[in-house]
DNA sequence: CGTACGATTGACTGTACTCAACCGCGGTGG
DNA sequence: CCACCGCGGTTGAGTACAGTCAATCGTACG
């Protein structure tokens, strides 16, 4: 039995549009693996040997500055790949934020299939294109956008993002600390709490049980969002 | 006679690595264009039909926000490519800073060349990857960095890629205006002059005719770009 | 029950922003 | 010819937004 084949992500991910063979051929070079909350994937620098596939829960990437300082430059959840390399070295730490299951591949046998299958090869390609134009998207916020237009934005995109994947889009569930969400947004734990209980006491969302927040007030998030 | 064949910039761009034949096949689809300074390529939000390849200048690409907040996402330069979709729509608007010359190459028959020619989709996707990585390190610019680190780290990668095309890494050929690094940056014109002035003042940079920004004290521009 | 850690709130500070004036230069037209 | 204008850049004064430092709260866990 192939596991690929009934991999109930598939169509999330770069396995999409694979036929029953290649799909074999992917599960013979694939582990299967579950990650406890808060361990480290691979660090920045380490020789990138490996790629993965997230199948369930969420994973930070982050780069560190000499003094300590942290910039989180994705969370990654069901169907996000991790593990392009520049110079043959990861360009960034991977640690899991909740525990999650991965797909390994080794990247020498993962490179050998691509040139096989160029469907595949082509799948990685549209991948890392969307990844390229969230990447700036993120510029975009980090770079122009208030603390409150921040907050809201990071909402929504969790919101889509899970309504893209089938979930319930409102309440959000927001498995990150404040400290993940501030190193994400490139603000303090203080100031990520504090824009937090403006947005509440506006009346705009409210946080729930199980780290869940509910956006009673959409509109007012989606303009705030973008200074509107 | 091939144009493609006598190309001097082939080998940093998608072109290396073609064999004659293919470079002929490559040239059949190909247009080349002289724009002049502060022309638009294209808008955020067109369709996405043409991919371009700077092979002479600089092009700035930049997303607005509503009420006119602008984040330069990238300064491209010799070799580099442009014109990734999402969604069949450009994500960004692109603009010559500089008088550049550009191929552009339909994606119609540029996806169709690719599908016959695995190599290049290969390269493509290398130089996306490599992208990844810098807007990775812009992202823990913008939003860990301060202001005398941004600049610093700024003249540090200007320099760099001009040493990678084998140009002089010092004085640095700086050919945007301080608006536009300022936008680059997530800061001020204000901040970036006086930021400037400081670094002059400390002896550490001097400012040249012609746009030229000479580093005099190289090792201490590079501990400053990191906060050491 | 006590500790530890994450989240929240408060008081104060500082970096970069805003608003404004000024400089230098190149282009234009009276 | 040169006065005027416009534009990019620089400098100055004051402000505000987010950061720093610190205390407190709540809760999960040993």
């Amino acid at each position: 039995m192939n596991p690929c084949g009934a991999c109930p992500v598939r169509s999330l991910t770069v396995c999409a549009a694979l036929d029953p063979e290649e799909l074999r051929r992917l599960a013979d070079i694939l582990q299967t693996a579950r990650v406890e909350a808060g361990q480290t994937l691979f660090s920045e620098g380490d020789a990138a040997d490996t790629l993965y596939n997230v199948t369930a829960g969420t994973v930070k990437l982050y780069k560190l500055l000499p003094d300590g300082r942290r910039q989180i430059t994705g969370f990654l959840v069901t169907g996000d790949f991790l593990g392009l390399a520049v110079n043959e070295s990861y360009a960034y730490t991977a640690e899991t934020v909740t525990t999650a299951t991965l797909c390994r591949f080794p990247r020498k046998k993962i490179d050998a299939l691509m040139d096989e299958f160029p469907k595949m090869q082509r799948r990685l390609f549209s991948m890392a294109s969307n990844e390229l134009a969230a990447a700036q998207d993120q510029m975009l916020l980090l770079g122009r956008k208030t603390a409150k237009e921040k907050i809201c934005s990071f909402l929504l995109m969790l919101s889509q993002r899970a309504a893209r994947r089938g979930h319930k889009e409102n309440p959000v569930y927001v498995p990150m600390s404040r400290a993940d969400i501030a190193d994400y947004l490139g603000l303090t734990t203080e100031t990520v709490s504090r824009t937090f209980t403006q947005l509440k006491t506006a009346g705009a969302i409210s946080l729930q049980e199980g780290n869940k927040v509910l956006i009673s007030d959409m509109d007012a998030i989606y303009d705030m969002a973008e200074g509107c």
